[in-house]
DNA sequence: CGCCGGTTTGATACTAATCAAGTTAAGTGG
DNA sequence: CCACTTAACTTGATTAGTATCAAACCGGCG
């Protein structure tokens, strides 16, 4: 972990707050400017390389943080191995379970990852003394309830084949979402062991699934992570 | 819906009410009397027959509630009608997505179940004025995300056994949580149709894994209901 | 060039779904 | 009280879908 972490000057900090709160997502835009400067003299800009880990589950929650930059797994594992990815983070996501003493997940950074980082006591600070933004915190939360609701009828329910649809599309909107038409182009944050583990499937039903898509035109796979969506509204069909 | 409804005299809500204030859990808890007595003028105690439609998904909220009795199963369906339950909330949880103008979810009584209504500006008027109620329903909201996310690995990576013993783990602990030792018993408040659709497996399985359970002697059922577990160690080590 | 991790493809095995009878429990009306 | 009805559940036989095991492939890198 140390060795994928690397600072970052901390007169940025200001400047990606106001970009997050321009996103009208993230954590910062609630705040006043006396409060963003008192924050920004806790917060530390850190990035994280590819498969990073984060937070670790059962472990003693140190800091929170704001994603801005990348993508963010949040996964449980069974005893004997058995691991499920149980959620995606995506700038400018907050990251941290607010009021546990541990983590309930291990989060890892999937791509490279940006994120800003507070200590655990300085934001509960600022959410005792600022209604507001627990509040925007709440509105994430709800968010993040409606989404493992919404997957979990994936898991439970779809086919092979509609679990994988279905992850290209979430991650087509998600990275994409402001594209115009029906046509999407990104790179997959994720390797297939990961994407077998967020689908409930093994990495060769997944690879499989992929080739069948690709083989109906569905979807332009070139190389190993570039992927293209000529049609949105197709794909959705095959999503069950 | 309106045949298994019936209202209740009002003068019981306070009494109600503070019941669950009691139990450190429901929304009347961090309200002082004042607002009590303003939110149960408002406030209207409902009971439904298991089976009755709270909510349904895609309709415009109407109120919030709160389950005074008995269990509700908050469920999803795709189109082609494969249904996924995503949530089963038990006395004295909070029932309703707040901020949001229609339910992501459909919500009914699994079993015979009272609940404590409140309209949807009444509550949202309270919340807005009052910071530890927004608090104390963002801790339930963490709860319930923590539960969905506990959930997901089930659906995503327990074998059929494995995700019929944890359902019976599950139930176990949360109808008789003040059980001393490791014996538990109680009613099943879902049918095997709800029980599939919780844990994405057909009715035959769960018939088949539950039959497996009772010849291993980890349940004993009576009837087709009443389950006696007598060693809840000994059931926890089959959920994987 | 050859190794290596990540991926794809193929052959087979196994779990859970589907299809099909039975069985039990709870009414309902004679 | 008992036959009849019905819905919910259990059990059995077969099939389908996905996992597992195994081998080949590919791209990047020393």
């Amino acid at each position: 972990m140390d060795a994928s972490r690397k600072d970052i000057h901390n007169s940025d900090i200001p400047v990606l707050c106001q970009s997050c709160e321009a996103r009208h997502k993230g954590m910062c835009g609630v705040l006043d400017s006396v409060q963003l400067t008192a924050l920004a003299r806790s917060t530390r800009m850190i990035r994280y390389e590819a498969g990073a880990e984060l937070a670790a589950e059962s472990m003693p929650v140190e800091s929170y943080a704001n994603v801005m930059h990348g993508v963010v797994k949040l996964s449980k594992v069974l005893e004997d191995g058995r691991q499920q990815i149980v959620g995606l983070q995506f700038a400018p996501d907050f990251l941290g379970r607010l009021f546990s003493k541990e983590n309930a997940v291990t989060a890892e950074a999937a791509s490279d990852v940006d994120l800003c980082r507070v200590p655990k006591p300085a934001l509960e600070r600022l959410v005792a003394e600022n209604p507001a933004l627990e509040h925007r915190l709440m509105e994430q939360t709800l968010r993040e309830l409606d989404d493992a609701r919404e997957w979990m009828v994936t898991l439970g329910r779809k086919t092979a084949a509609e679990k994988v649809a279905s992850f290209l599309y979430l991650i087509a909107t998600q990275l994409d979402p402001a594209a115009t038409g029906g046509r999407r182009v990104f790179d997959l944050p994720l390797t297939r062991t990961d994407i077998a583990d967020f689908l409930g499937l093994t990495i060769e039903t997944v690879s499989r699934q992929l080739s069948k898509l690709r083989a109906d035109r569905v979807v332009i796979i070139i190389g190993i992570r570039h992927v293209e969506i000529p049609d949105l509204a197709a794909l959705k069909r095959r999503c069950g």
